[in-house]
DNA sequence: CTTAATGTATATAGTAACTATATAGTCAAG
DNA sequence: CTTGACTATATAGTTACTATATACATTAAG
């Protein structure tokens, strides 16, 4: 702290007190957007330590995308109202970003979850487990639709997720009725999903049913996914189960895998009931 | 959709899909960070639906202020382990992002207060309100420091405030006590605060008399602040008020007055008794 | 009172991550 | 068979820093 500034702050202070390079401080007063209160004969430059909000200000909407040029131009010309009216505008943006941010959250906790689920399990078998009822947001109904729709449909669903806000960060799932999986029509999805863990009002749901799931991945080339949904048939005979309601599959990203070249995983999930 | 390529998307529907521009795609293809699955004779590149899994965690670890190099890096090497270290690591920092955007919606929150509260304003005027309890956080005390002290202490503050996560987005106000007040000593401030909406756990506050005080703003030179200390008694004494345990004194940017010029504004807030 | 360390300044070059533009080849529809 | 919408590469430009080189100023130590 310089003794002989008294209350002003030298260009280094002061980017310390903003937690700030020093050099962008000298580079918002060559561009104009933000300048020391005054500079001495050497050319030193002095901030006052009522700056810091103004600082804080820029900082605010910098951060919401506002380029420094378009700050500099709302600063000379700033009013309190537009003032007020930029600040409930940034305050939309705010609330939109924390929602992005919340959304890669869950996207980090249910990848956190999958791996650890992943490190205890042997993709190659299959496994009878007991899942409880999920929300899910569907999609428009996809059956019997060709390839080039298929894709059509994954990017409708996505921009109709965004648009919605009802992206969670979970994975894209897909759906196959019952209906579709005793013609042994395994591809031949019903609806594309995503599971909705706090669902908002104002639109329609699938809910899962909760119960007897049984549990299978296919690793690779999904031509091939005919044989592992065949080997959970055979499987599901030999537990004396039958098939319930509909599957769900999932596409998992290979990370889960040790493996060097890039794999694709599905996780099949077969609704089954007790024989009786 | 072109017809032609099956489940496959061109360059320009991938983008698309990924809501981005078409020459980042190129861009990463290019710097070898995200590629095609393929490429035709032709040197159209084809991108297959399962890719936008793994385009999603590159947008998610840009996000998180990961360098294009670093996510490369860490991509050719990357194991489960690896990634759900990451994801661990990653959980923290996004944690740590919300908390930073909860802050600035609180910062426009209580800029938007402000404005609305100035509109009505005279800022000449003195008024008597009744202030209802707040919860302060208090720097150390900072009575009889210097000039450049008190910049040093407002470092401090800030610094303390950032490490200790109680940084509100609310301005940094100082309190005098009333035995510095009676003195006529009105800018030997006692401590520096900010006030906490949800105070933190594990940390002590200072809790504001809930009560009538007198307030008044002071415009443009602070080492005119005593003239309107000074109004600010005589108009405590005309209402027939006595001098409570404190005063407060916050600092106000410049946009809640029409003026080309930048000037600050001083609210100033007095806890005053019925005389009796 | 000198000197070294640290600080300030300007000027300029470099960087990351796009982003736009120019030019040329490809494809599908009418 | 041409037109319009797409694809490609190559290259230049942009934003917001960030680093470096050089020179002058201030401060703390001997």
């Amino acid at each position: 702290m310089s003794k002989k500034s008294g209350k002003y702050l030298t260009t280094g202070e002061f980017a310390k007190l903003c937690k700030i390079n020093k050099q962008t401080l000298f580079y918002y007063d060559q561009i104009g957007l933000f300048s020391p209160e005054f500079k001495n004969e050497k050319g030193y430059r002095f901030y006052s330590i009522h700056q810091i909000e103004l600082f804080f200000v820029i900082e605010l909407l910098k951060d919401l995308d506002m380029s420094l040029s378009d700050i500099q131009h709302y600063m000379q010309n700033k009013s309190p109202e537009t003032f007020l009216t930029m600040m409930y505008q940034k305050k939309d943006e705010i609330v939109k970003k924390r929602q992005e941010i919340e959304i890669k959250e869950t996207m980090i906790d249910a990848k956190i979850r999958l791996m650890q689920e992943a490190a205890k399990l042997d993709f190659n078998r299959i496994i009878l487990e007991e899942l409880p009822r999920t929300t899910l947001y569907l999609s428009r109904n996809i059956e019997n639709i060709a390839d080039e729709g298929f894709v059509e449909a994954i990017s409708n669903f996505v921009d109709e997720l965004y648009l919605s806000h009802l992206d969670t960060g979970y994975p894209i799932g897909v759906l196959t009725k019952r209906e579709q999986l005793v013609k042994g029509e395994f591809s031949n999805y019903s609806y594309l999903y995503m599971e909705q863990p706090k669902p908002k009002k104002g639109y329609s749901y699938f809910e899962t049913v909760p119960g007897n799931y049984l549990t299978g991945y296919h690793i690779g080339d999904e031509k091939a996914i005919d044989q592992t949904y065949k080997r959970l048939f055979s499987e599901m005979e030999r537990l004396n189960l039958t098939l319930g309601n509909y599957a769900l599959e999932e596409y998992i990203y290979d990370t889960v895998v040790k493996n060097e070249k890039e794999e694709y995983i599905t996780k099949i999930m077969i609704h089954v009931r007790e024989k009786d």
